[in-house]
DNA sequence: CCGTAATATCTCGTTCAGCGAGATACTTGG
DNA sequence: CCAAGTATCTCGCTGAACGAGATATTACGG
């Protein structure tokens, strides 16, 4: 059995930096008056603005983990709260699309802003070889975990 | 203003990997009759056993991020699945120290082990400075989540 | 075209995770 | 030895998420 002790420590702490980052977002969650759900859904919604593509409730609600009936209910509590809105899709009338609000976007640059901030601050101090080396580990992990069934 | 932009990506992927751990560890809950909460009691109680530290019943709530009730009642599931056995602090018996079972830690193995064995693979084609830069990455990322309140 | 199948979302009724309030049991300090 | 503090549990309740199925729209074979 091979000595893997450094590579452990290393999975260990992304664990307990993926720990962190889930109480983090949770405080934000109970702090707005949302669930850790909400706050999952508009990161994802976040996350389609930037990337220029839209969000029909459907993907939505895959994205979460989430039956039909759920996904209704996270996008209600989110336009009640004035973080979202709903629009007829004209090109496919079944569809929702699922807008973010520009106000809900600055709410989350408050809190996590900071964080993010101290990550690039962190990165700033890594060479090109370095940053490589961090953006390799962190795909292969993200494309590990998104494999289908084991 | 400066261009972050390589900075960000990685932050980006960051939370990307993050969400795909949290999809991977909600579907091995469903898949075990848990809900997302019973299998981070379990990685907390794993954790804690593999550091040879003994996990209360408070302080495993305190770490999930619930009240004493809801402390009470993920044990309560816990226990009656067999996954973890509640054992009386005699040295404080206020106490109820949290024990987890062999056979957990067996299921939690067949399940996210392929993962890690992936995550360690991966660490294996980096050298020490490499290694070095992603611990100290995520380091500074699990203190920075980790600090009070922004 | 027309009807059937497929797709996207929503409604309804139900279950149970997690909360607040407070009870109980034990420990510690004056 | 009593009061204050700490750890866990009990009770009752709210609401997140589920399953089943309704509704609206699109796609497709004949």
């Amino acid at each position: 059995m091979p000595d893997h002790e450094r590579e452990m420590e290393i999975v260990h702490l992304l664990r307990a930096a993926t720990v962190e980052l889930g109480l983090r977002s949770a405080r934000f969650a109970s702090r707005n008056g949302m669930h850790p759900t909400d706050v999952r859904a508009l990161i994802a919604l976040m996350d389609a603005s930037r990337s220029g593509s839209e969000m029909t409730a459907g993907r939505l609600g895959t994205l979460l983990g989430l039956n039909s009936a759920g996904t209704t209910a996270v996008v209600d509590r989110l336009e009640r709260l004035g973080h979202v809105r709903r629009v007829r899709d004209e090109r496919d009338r079944r569809r929702v699309l699922v807008e973010i609000d520009e106000r809900a976007v600055e709410l989350g640059q408050a809190f996590f802003g900071p964080l993010i901030g101290r990550a690039v601050e962190l990165l700033e101090g890594y060479d090109e070889r370095e940053l490589t080396a961090i953006r390799g580990f962190l795909t292969g992990v993200r494309d590990a975990a998104a494999e289908a069934s084991g």
